[in-house]
This record gives structure tokens, sequence and C-alpha cells, in this order.
DNA sequence: CTAATTTTGAACTGATTGGTTCTATAATCG
DNA sequence: CGATTATAGAACCAATCAGTTCAAAATTAG
């Protein structure tokens, strides 16, 4: 292991396995699973075929690894976004801005491959990926609410949970759109809204120290 | 026109048209636009294959036909919903729940044909209709918000776009979450929940009348 | 150099797809 | 009854798909 530049011993390969793999996913997040055929694969990642399966696997598999690989990456920015030092209001606008900006990269309109694309694909570790990759990103948003009353920017008795969760399904809500077609400009209008209604309080809590979020 | 029983000539169909769309519609949902195979249809319509051709068109013209049959229906139940003799709070609620009931009918978590099908279809007569359907939405929400500042049960000055817009947005994370297989029992819940926060005035606006929307 | 090892491109395979044709069948009309 | 009209089932067709085989090519080890 002290050399991991070990020549290997064979034919060497005329492709970069890392940035094969982001083909791919560009792939399958522009036309979706059975729209992927590997043939696409094939013509993007500039893999011959039966590399292709060698090295990467057959469809399931690439596919399983695109989406660790865009969850990870992804959810490092997500993390970014939300815990770079800055106001809990700051912090969510960051965060749907992201997934605004992430939706529409490029101008592409491709939504988010986790959730417009992942979804459809029938198959069991794919949907308990999904959902354990949701899990998660509710609990960043969870934390950084409960950061926020650490620092005072929400009252103590905040709703945590509550707020975590709308802010996603804003989120989703904010990528289905992007999806339709929704100017970016739009989107990232309302993810600033989105901020604002996520950080009211309950009706009837005490609102006292909530101003200082903004 | 006086007989719409006007016996047709030649040897009867052994369907009936409205029930084979709808199942059409359970294969559509349930598989996806690609994962539906002509012979899927026909085992599910109860139509022969050349009597599917003849009859309906082809895979892509009875997708739009479903789409169309499905949007109407699923809009005249959004509208009653929204319009039935009730508080606005209870309004949004009853559309909310709506979609959750929607989404996991039957306990099948298909989630909603219009969002979590019909975008992955790449046609522009399909994306048109769909954009189409999210505006009808859209209005028939602000409408109700509109008629809400009517009957006082929110100020005057309550942002109804913006409300609207995220009322929609938070049904769409529902429906997501209805999806990725999020137990029905906690979506309804989640559903209350939104209404609550989308009443919400905004920060700083007067909310004096707001009490009266619960 | 030769042998061993690995990747590559092209061609192949069996299954499935959307869509059609052909013929048998079932009804009404005269 | 026989002519007409329309549907139904089975077999068919060309295209496409996921996945494999095989021989040629490119490299290192000795």
């Amino acid at each position: 292991m002290l050399q991991n530049t070990a020549k290997p011993r064979g034919r060497p390969r005329s492709f970069d396995e890392r940035q094969a793999l982001q083909k791919a996913t560009e792939v399958f997040w522009s036309k979706g699973y059975d729209g992927a055929t590997i043939d696409d694969l094939v013509a993007s990642m500039g893999v011959g075929r039966p590399s292709l399966y060698s090295v990467f696997g057959d469809k399931r598999t690439i596919f399983l690894r695109v989406l660790k690989d865009y969850a990870d990456a992804n959810g490092a920015l997500v993390a970014k976004s939300l815990f770079s030092p800055r106001t809990l209001h700051d912090s969510l606008v960051s965060f749907l801005r992201h997934i605004v900006e992430n939706a529409t990269e490029g101008g592409l309109a491709r939504g988010c491959l986790l959730q417009c694309i992942a979804p459809l694909v029938d198959d069991a570790e794919v949907q308990q990926f999904l959902k354990n990759a949701a899990d998660g990103a509710l609990a960043l948003l969870e934390r950084r609410f409960r950061d926020g009353i650490s620092a005072g920017e929400i009252p103590p008795d905040f709703p945590v949970a509550v707020r975590a969760s709308q802010t996603l399904d804003l989120a989703r809500g904010l990528t289905m759109r992007a999806k339709m077609g929704v100017p970016p400009k739009m989107l990232l209008k309302d993810a600033e809204e989105a901020a604002e209604l996520v950080l009211l309080p309950r009706r009837g809590d005490a609102a006292q120290t909530a101003a200082s979020a903004r």
C-alpha cells in the first residue's frame, strides 16, 4: 500500500475512472434510469463496452455508484451551505439557493438526481438509499435549527423537527418546479421567501428573540 | 344525436372505454411511462392489441389521454376540497390531506402521476400540459386565499401569491415523501402543520384578524 | 526479444420493445 | 339468410436493448 502508483501489469486504461463516473452521472441525470442505455453510457464515459462491465458492473451497479457519488458530493455542499458561519436565516437561504442552483445547473432544468430520477427506479436498495439520504438531510437541518436556538436566534421552544421537515418539503417543491422549467431567478426569490417562512414561530409561541434571526 | 345509444354496426366491443382508460392510468402510475409496456396495457385494459391502437392510438397518445383524464378528475377534487364551505384553515388542511391521500391511495405509495411520472416523459406536449396543470392549481389556491381575505379570515395585506406558491411547494414535498414510502399517518400530520405554516402572516405584518383563521 | 497480463473494439446473442398484418369472429342491416 | 361492418386473437416484424465473446492491441516482467 506504500505505492499506490504501482504500475498495473497489462494494457493501461484509456479513461479516468472518476471522470467516467461523472459522465455517467450526467447521462442518468439527463435521461433517467430507463432512458439511459448502455450505448449512451459507453458513448459518454469514453469506456469500451466490455471495460464498462468489467470495471463498473452492470447498469444497476453503475447507477448505484453514481447515486452514492452524487449524494456524497451533494451532502458535503449542503453541509457547507448550512454550517459555514452565518446567521440561521442566511444558512437557510444558502441551503435553498444551493438546491435551486443544483436543480437548474447549466440551464438544463434537470432537477435533482435523488428526487427526480432515482425514486422511479424500482429497486429496494435504491429506495433504501434515498430514504437514508433524506433522513441525513433532515438531520442536518434539525441540527442547524438547534444551533440557532443555542445562538439565541430563535426561541428555545422553536419547533425544530417540524420546521426542518417543512424546509425540506419546500426544497422539494422548488426542485420539482426547477424540473418543470420555472426560471431560476423566480426560484431563487422563492428560496428567500421559504427561508423567511420556516423561521416564523408557531402561532401563539413567544417570538421575542426571533427578530434577531434576520 | 338524439340516440346516443345508436347501435354500432359491427362486432361489439368487449371492453368499456372509460374503465380501460382507468386501468391504463393505473399501469402508467405504477410503472412509469418507460416502464409500462404495451403488453402491460393490453393485459390490464382488457383490450386486444390491435383494438388498443385503433381505439386509443399509440403509447404516447394513450398517455396523454390518461394524463388529461387524471388531471381533470384530480382538479375537480382539489377544487372541491378547497371551496366546499369551510374556514380557510380547514380548506388548506382538506387540500393537503387530499394530496396525501391521492399519493398513498391503496397503500401503494405511488405519489402523484403528474409529479412523479409525467415530468420524466421527454415530450414537449406533456411538459406544457404539466405547466398548465400547475398554473391551474396555483390559481385555485390563490383564489382561496383571496376568498379568505374577503371573509376577514386573513388580513387584506396577506401575501396571497407567495403563500399559494408555498402551499403548493409543501404539497409537492408531501407527495415526494409519500412516494418514498413515508407512512400516510405522518404525512397527514405534516399536512396539518403545513396548513398552519402558510397561514402565518409575514414577519412585521399586522396579524390582528389572523387568529380567526383557525 | 518472448511471455504474461490487462484493456479494447467489433461483432454477436437472445430477449424485449412498439407497432402491424391477417384471419377468424360477432354483431347489425337488408 | 347473406352482405356488411367492426372487433379480437395470434402471429409477425424490424428495431433496440442489456450483456457477452473473441481476437487484436498495449503494456510490464523476465
